[in-house]
DNA sequence: AAATTTGTTATAATAAATATAGAACAGAAG
DNA sequence: CTTCTGTTCTATATTTATTATAACAAATTT
């Protein structure tokens, strides 16, 4: 899977691999059960210091994606059942709202906004699919 | 409007405010039109600095939600026509997508997500619909 | 069994982002 | 005219982000 750092970018190097390697998953790109590439050797792959890799890695367990298994490596786990009161999705939400307040306040109509997140589940599904297929 | 800042939140101070604003216009608390207070007053009724208002201003003028009219005040745009061409919707959709896909690696289903999104959307405009009758 | 690689922890240094403070200016509003 | 406005500037303190080494003990590889 290829992940691309933009270091000039506001978004801080470890946010921006957290998100890809969340969206590599949703994609199917990585798998669970799969074991992420070990901190030194995804730091040296993508130019960045060992400890920025260790703390996105941090990033992903904390949210549930990913397990570290001590002095073995980190592997991606399988979705759980869905618990709306798990304060996992209230964090969804919370991080959803200023988003969705901001494209109505722009002038979007509810539909709009929901075909926009259609095509875009949609997106990864297809992708995942394609990944199913090789 | 009743403003809240958690100065111990990881979100930056002047994030806090440009989201709770956003969000009391999507609510219909603010109005097209209405004038923001001023970053003096603002800062003084929040305990926080001149500043920090100061750069939830600008970035809220960044986003096309307020026109800032230089030594007079910041008012409320309209909603324009919407062009999904837009940079600006452009950056709505990358600002969900990671949400998006955290929430499909956590095992959430299309129909769940976007169940999700509805009442969001709903409770927005529900509220600014009681704002309306009052 | 030995060598390497692993995550983890610690310390240090630098740069950037965040927040506050105070001052000053010129235009708008009263 | 006086006050208030956004804006700009300098300065400072704190926190966050990033890199750089180094070391340890467990796991893996050779």
């Amino acid at each position: 899977m290829i992940i691309q750092i933009e270091p000039q970018s506001d978004v801080p190097i470890y946010t921006q691999l957290t998100n890809q390697m969340i969206e590599g998953i949703a994609r199917g790109d990585l798998q669970p059960g799969n074991s992420l590439p070990s901190v030194r050797s995804l730091a040296a792959d993508l130019g960045v210091n060992m400890h920025t890799v260790h703390k996105s890695y941090q990033e992903l367990e904390k949210k549930k994606i990913i397990r570290i298994v001590p002095k073995s490596g980190a592997v991606i786990n399988l979705p759980k059942k869905v618990n709306l009161r798990d304060p996992l999705y209230k964090r969804i939400v919370a991080q959803c709202k200023p988003v969705i307040a901001e494209a109505l306040v722009l002038g979007m109509r509810k539909e709009q906004i929901q075909a926009l997140i259609s095509t875009m589940i949609e997106d990864f599904q297809e992708k995942k699919a394609q990944n199913r297929e090789e």
